[in-house]
DNA sequence: CTTTGTGAAAAACTTCACAGCG
DNA sequence: CGCTGTGAAGTTTTTCACAAAG
């Protein structure tokens, strides 16, 4: 089965996950794992594990399972995390340093090829393996490399005019650590990422176990 | 109207956002704002956003619409961010230490009372404005402190041990960082921050958009 | 005119029920 | 048996359609 091309978005957000556990899996050198097993790390049933698998575009043995190192890698087939995204990444502050040392980015498939800032002061520096260049040569540095996703680590104040810049380059999809909401283009894909949302959910969970203290299935994500 | 007991997930992924965009429109001076100009920033339409609202337990004004700073209080009161929820944080690496520093958490109502490790080397010193206490006493700490919520920085073999531990003291809800799934018993929340999910669901709507260039509405979170 | 609020319809997602396979 | 795979049923979330109000 081939994968399909809309896919629901709960399932890819569990896909991640499903990779991450597997691969502790492989690690520890088991072989085969089930679908409830699998969905005991989840507030779903198996049945739906067993959906999501064949959304990848998976398919297991009856009796046996699902072998762990045959679907780990359907789902980073499917992740594209051997295709290797190439990214540019914007703001050389605290937060963009670290994602340049940050190793889980290229296990994911994402692959940093240039970090800008607009800073004077920076310009000229190293973070990690790469020289932070001046955000003024964007464009000649854009030009034909096919670089379609834009990491967005720069202040408040200066995301919007940030993310007008990369998106009037060609960039198609926009990862932003910034604490505001950007306004695109409908073509183009943003990704906020809020840590206020984590927090949210689980504070919500906090005050409904306070209010009724029984039983309730496991959270994630 | 009061806010209800059980809100829908996606309603509770989009509310610190709204919050997010209410904050800079207040700092702008903007009075007023509408459904329909809420919804452009996320893959919604605009009565979904008149149900957000109505879930918060706030009432706009029909013609004129919300009002921007009774909503963002609204939102605030809704999410507890004047409560102050309480957290110990486990685990003083590179990322912990990041987070004691990141003022965006007191924002969202989380404040960090404790700060742990189970590295000697590390016990004693001070990160931000803690200092870092040694986690053989972290029993003794959080007895009768009604800590709710456990910040989990610690390295992935060490985590579900962490997590072990914690549980045991009486902590109901984690929020982990390590990359691996922790299992936990089902009373307990767990939400685990993973950017794998940011990336996969960023890199599939490139991928999608890749194959069919044609239109598709904002993406957000 | 707009813009909110809400019941009804539609769509999306999850679980149920059971067929099929080793 | 125990497990996957899948159409049908059930549940949740979103959109539609329109009443009400400034």
């Amino acid at each position: 089965m081939r994968p399909k091309e809309s896919i629901p978005e709960q399932t890819l957000r569990r896909i991640p996950h499903y990779h991450q556990i597997l691969s502790d899996l492989e690690a520890q050198g088991q072989k085969l794992i089930s679908s409830s097993y699998l969905s005991r790390f989840f507030r779903v049933h198996d049945t739906q594990v067993r959906k999501d698998v064949s959304v990848i575009g998976y398919r297991g043995r009856p009796k046996a399972g699902y072998s762990v190192s045959g679907l780990r890698q359907a789902i980073a087939d499917f992740l594209g995390i051997n295709l290797q995204n190439t990214a540019v990444l914007v703001g050389a502050g605290k937060l963009g340093s670290a994602l340049c040392g940050y190793s889980g980015l290229a296990e994911y498939g994402l692959r940093i090829v240039g970090v800008f800032d607009s800073d004077r002061a920076k310009i000229g520096l190293e973070v990690a393996a790469f020289t932070i260049q001046d955000i003024a040569t964007l464009p000649q540095f854009l030009a034909g490399r096919g670089v379609g996703i834009a990491i967005l680590t720069v202040p408040k104040d200066a995301a919007q005019a940030a993310a007008d810049l990369v998106v009037g380059l060609g960039i198609r999809a926009l990862w932003s650590f910034a604490p505001t909401q950007l306004v695109v283009p409908a073509e183009v894909s943003v990704r906020h990422e809020n840590l206020a949302v984590g927090l949210a959910l689980l504070s919500h969970d906090l005050k409904k176990s306070q209010q009724a203290p029984r039983e309730q299935p496991n959270a994630c994500s």
